[in-house]
DNA sequence: TAGTTACATGAAAGCGGTTTCAAGATTAGG
DNA sequence: CCTAATCTTGAAACCGCTTTCATGTAACTA
């Protein structure tokens, strides 16, 4: 092991050239003699040179480094944007480095260093709720931003347009015949993410709504989630008489959790009950759940192809697209 | 917004001290006259000034970067043994950086590049099989790496002892008065990833054996899954007459499939059917799933705290965690 | 053949901090 | 009051590349 990695310097000694020269065949070969280039090339082969990223990224000012903030670990539809981030971004040679924020304080913290203390090129926001002063900082220090689930004026976003998911929710589950909706899901507590579930449910309402049909506040059941088991307001609703004959759940892993307790209670779903959860996770195909895609693995792919061309064109006209959602109808195979 | 970002120099001339003096009063405060200190402080805030971690990082040769190596999307656990890792690191100040590896040519990429061009201060390797070049590139780059669930001779490892896991469910299901155990899982197919399913499968299958009890072949179901529904290999082993009476899952992802599979065909579990998965996926806690833990989380801390450790002191002698495993006992409530 | 133009190259100036080292100013010790 | 030890400080080197700019050559026009 050397104890001293060799620089460019090293190598333009060697190949006796400057460290431009050196510097040109690793970057524009084109502009090199190829004699020249030729005996660079032996150079760093024979001293094994690889450039440090550091000292690149340095000279560079360009860290070829997107940011993504996150509140990860509350929910597993994060993992999977993240997957369609991923890969656009390993394409294009960029890191990804995740900050995952759990609270209101932390996310003030890292938006601020974010903005101001070049670590990154570019960041995504992943359903953040930043306050002004954090959007104020980010427009100052011209960081190519993209927000997902949240749409920020003056930035580029990826909007999930949850008031329409529940409706097509709705819509799903009457085209199925079902007449007596139910919904389940959790509103969010955290003050600094974007609440999607009640919006869900807005959508579902008025979907019903028009066909002349009220969903029934007893027929409701927020969260938290997981509760005390046998008396929770799933097993509540499930058990009663007059129970719903179909639930729209907000989330993919609310309605497994109550796919569970039906199917222990022995009802049949989708016969004896109409299921749709949102979400489209990976774990709603493993387990046949039908549900409302709102292509997370697309949204993530998007975000990051929007920063990479800000990054290329910082002054390019905003852009915000609208994620497509659309019912993935399964059957649970008998 | 300014065009430029004030640097150290601007500050060094507005409060009438050199940028070395700067530097201390942000490093180390006490070394400079008290005086002198608050006329840089007030610099600092008047120009808002932030210093670059770019060029931190560059003079320090300390890039505060972690880089997490694993075929992430593939199986949920890497997600939670993430956010073990992203506690640590997040209260260390340190980013953590992802690489997603998807291909054996990928993996070779990314090590050879993370071994010799100064990204990371440290690397953590999820079950990823490494060859000896790897190996050998990391060795002799000196970077801190701590591997999860493969144990490489001169490095940490955060260790899984997946044929005690096997044993540990066998016992269990032994130990509720199952004698006719059934097995599923899926072998690795990924030629760069650890295989851990087969030697769960041979400890169960040596606990049974050691009683006496042979895990009939009949009774294995290897996937891959998801498959064809109607006739998979799951449906066909619970519907034989001589099913067995207890299955172990090579994975709660695996368990969660055959528990719904079960309850649709109205088998109670753990009435009439025993079942254990393995992992502790949160999601197994939701469902109310029995399954061998394996410390998910922690696993994701220990090998954080290990590289810290190693990059604070390079030459402290190698360490090997093995990972705690226990049998959560999951009871799911009618 | 003289005058342009295009090409190839190296010196030097960044990028924006940290850190070593030596010197000057203070304080302490005798 | 003099010498030694301790504090404070700034100059300058350093981290390891990229990139601009000026210069020297070779290749093209007219």
């Amino acid at each position: 092991m050397s104890l001293r990695m060799p620089t460019i310097y090293d190598v333009a000694v060697l190949a006796g050239v400057s460290a431009a020269t050196v510097s040109r065949v690793l970057n524009e070969p084109s502009k090199v003699h190829s004699e020249k280039r030729k005996n660079v090339q032996e150079a760093i082969n024979a001293l094994k040179f690889i450039p440090k990223a550091d000292a690149v990224a340095h000279a560079r000012r360009q860290y070829k480094k997107i940011g993504v903030i996150a509140p990860f670990f509350t929910q597993p539809s994060f993992m999977q944007r993240l997957r369609g981030i991923s890969t656009v971004l390993s394409g294009h040679h960029y890191e990804l480095v995740m900050y995952a924020i759990e609270s209101k304080k932390e996310l003030e913290e890292y938006v601020d260093m974010l903005a101001f203390n070049s670590r990154v090129d570019g960041l995504i926001v992943l359903c953040l709720n930043i306050k002004n002063e954090g959007i104020a900082a980010l427009m100052d220090a011209a960081l190519p931003v993209c927000f997902v689930e949240s749409d920020v004026s003056g930035f580029d976003s990826v909007i999930v347009d949850n008031y329409k998911g529940g409706w097509m929710a709705g819509a799903f589950l009457y085209g199925q015949g079902f007449t007596v909706p139910g919904f389940i899901g959790e509103f969010s507590h955290q003050d600094f993410a974007i609440p999607a579930a009640d919006l869900r449910l807005k959508g579902y309402s008025d979907f019903f709504a028009q066909k002349g049909i009220q969903v029934k506040t007893e027929n409701i059941c927020l969260g938290p989630f997981p509760e005390e088991n046998s008396n929770s307001g799933m097993q509540k609703i499930l058990s009663r008489k007059d129970r719903p004959d179909c639930i729209f759940a907000s989330s993919d892993m609310i309605a497994i959790r109550l796919m569970r307790i039906a199917l222990q209670k022995g009802i049949a779903i989708p016969k004896e009950l109409g299921l749709i959860g949102f979400d489209d996770l990976d774990i709603a195909e493993y387990l046949n759940l039908s549900t409302v895609s709102q292509s997370l693995d697309e949204s993530g792919r998007l975000a990051a192809e929007m920063v990479l061309d800000r990054i290329n064109d910082p002054s390019r006209e905003i852009r915000k697209v609208t994620v497509m959602q659309k019912v993935m109808n399964r059957v649970i195979a008998v």
